[in-house]
DNA sequence: CCGATATACCGTATAGTATAACATATCAAT
DNA sequence: ATTGATATGTTATACTATACGGTATATCGG
């Protein structure tokens, strides 16, 4: 769905969907989907930014969801623990799921000049790290893989 | 040399051989190893750990070498942007490059018991992240390719 | 030799990111 | 009704990073 997400797309159905996905999958895996929790997944949603904790905390503090770092955070860590929003290292951010349901080994192009971030599809076998860890006998428990550059609109632009 | 480095090894060697390639590197392009950056990458070599920077600011303050938060940043600045050390996204921490001399692409195993981060060899084509980008037109400039879990003595322990 | 540019350096202050710790609330299942 | 598990609220603090203003030193063309 989303590889295409630099370009044109109807975003409306972006939130709609994810949070309707979200919520499906908490109900079949007996997770809480609070207010707080959906309004941070809506608001990751919202854009295909990643956000940082306190840009969230800003959101919700203006809807009297809560004001302290530690509402976001929470929040963000239930998101991130069941696969709704990723954490993006590279900016200490985080990010909506753009593949739900799937599990899934993702890959994030980072675009520096609009900052847009694309979760791009990827090998669950986790490629060229995997055969690194299992030549010297690492055991992955989690992989990071981030791409930082410029995408296709503004690279065409420079 | 260091995607052995979770094994035991000569390890005084890497310090030594580690300044002695900078300084020639340096050297040969006119860059200055100044007391203070020297001193960092000595720390950063003397152990096969990422340190953050103010644990390495830490060792600088008690040697007389600079109290303040920029004196680290700034000598890191200048050894990750010219290859003597790289910084770990995942873990907001630094290291020093065990493959001087060639260009490279670096996957760090993080073991997320004893803490040691081993640098693995690895195509510089960037492998399925460059795939990944390619497909959508995207231009990268940096790749960040990170995997925490147990390093094989750890896991065995395990 | 002089002045201009560039680089390194230092310190102060502040911005930005994240978590520890403790208290309260909610609700389902015993 | 009590317990246990989960979620929330709040205070305080820890950790990470950079902006900015000023000084020193080196280099190089004039």
């Amino acid at each position: 769905m989303t590889q295409q997400a630099f370009q044109a797309h109807d975003h409306k159905s972006c939130i709609a969907d994810g949070v309707a996905a979200a919520a499906q999958s908490c109900a079949a895996r007996n997770l809480q989907l609070t207010k707080v929790r959906q309004r941070v997944l809506e608001i990751l949603l919202s854009d295909h930014k990643a956000m940082g904790a306190y840009e969230i905390l800003d959101v919700l503090r203006a809807e009297g969801l809560g004001s302290q770092p530690p509402v976001a955070y929470r929040a963000l860590e239930f998101l991130t623990k069941h696969g709704f929003a990723h954490r993006i290292e590279r900016l200490n951010a985080f990010i909506a799921c753009s593949h739900l349901n799937d599990p899934h080994a993702p890959i994030f192009l980072i675009c520096r000049s609009c900052n847009r971030v694309v979760e791009a599809e990827s090998d669950p076998a986790k490629g060229e790290i995997g055969r690194a860890a299992q030549k010297s006998g690492f055991v992955i428990e989690r992989a990071v893989r981030e791409a930082e550059g410029l995408c296709p609109g503004c690279a065409d632009a420079a």
